[in-house]
DNA sequence: GTCCTTTATCGTTGATCGACGATATTATCG
DNA sequence: CGATAATATCGTCGATCAACGATAAAGGAC
């Protein structure tokens, strides 16, 4: 929702970046938010942070959601750069970015 | 989306608050993550936010949408308690919560 | 009382979310 | 190479979002 907004006329024509004027700013922040907008994405994070270890499918494990569902949900965090995915021999493990979420941090800090 | 979660089998039966499990924490987090989750919602807070004086009407002619669209996003807002609508003659002045802002910048920030 | 302004609500439409099961993909192991 | 395990992707379905225009509702002004 944060990426690709409708480009409903009126905000912005063809080949435009499609951005509320003037603030490209409130995008990175509300795509951000969008990541953390669901409680079990707070959930993964949350439990990202707190173990140092990447963890991978124990996350599954953790939630009461099906392995696609948690997939999906490690999907849109990734695309957010909050949290990043790294090949394991079959297994992924995922962990945060802590540059992303300092960002995060930041922007929440500085409302 | 963050209030009511669609009740989808398995995750809560009929009269259970139907939170993932031990963690109504992040329903909250991501009740406000999820009220800032649009670009054109982040610039409305940050808009009240930097006019101490309550904007009302003015935020429609900050934003690049129709009336009935801020409105929208207004109430999205009330109804996650960032921000207070207050009538004032035939106006609404709305207004940040600072409890609610500093909630949501304590949760970031413990994170 | 009637107009005008301001805001909220309604109704619609297209797009996206969020869930799932089923299936594809990839890598290790025997 | 074939089987197994771990993830990702696909396809579907119902629900919600987000946008708009049109209309209702409420208060002030003349």
């Amino acid at each position: 929702m944060a990426k690709r907004r409708s480009a409903s006329a009126k905000c912005c024509d063809d080949a435009s970046p499609c951005v509320l004027p003037s603030d490209q700013s409130a995008e990175q922040f509300a795509s951000l938010a969008w990541a953390l907008a669901h409680p079990a994405r707070v959930r993964i994070v949350r439990l990202l942070i707190s173990r140092d270890t990447c963890v991978c499918g124990e996350i599954v494990d953790e939630m009461p959601l099906a392995q696609s569902t948690v997939s999906q949900h490690l999907k849109i965090l990734k695309e957010s750069g909050l949290v990043q995915g790294e090949v394991d021999g079959p297994k992924v493990c995922y962990c945060i970015n802590p540059e992303k979420l300092a960002m995060l941090k930041s922007l929440v800090a500085s409302l």
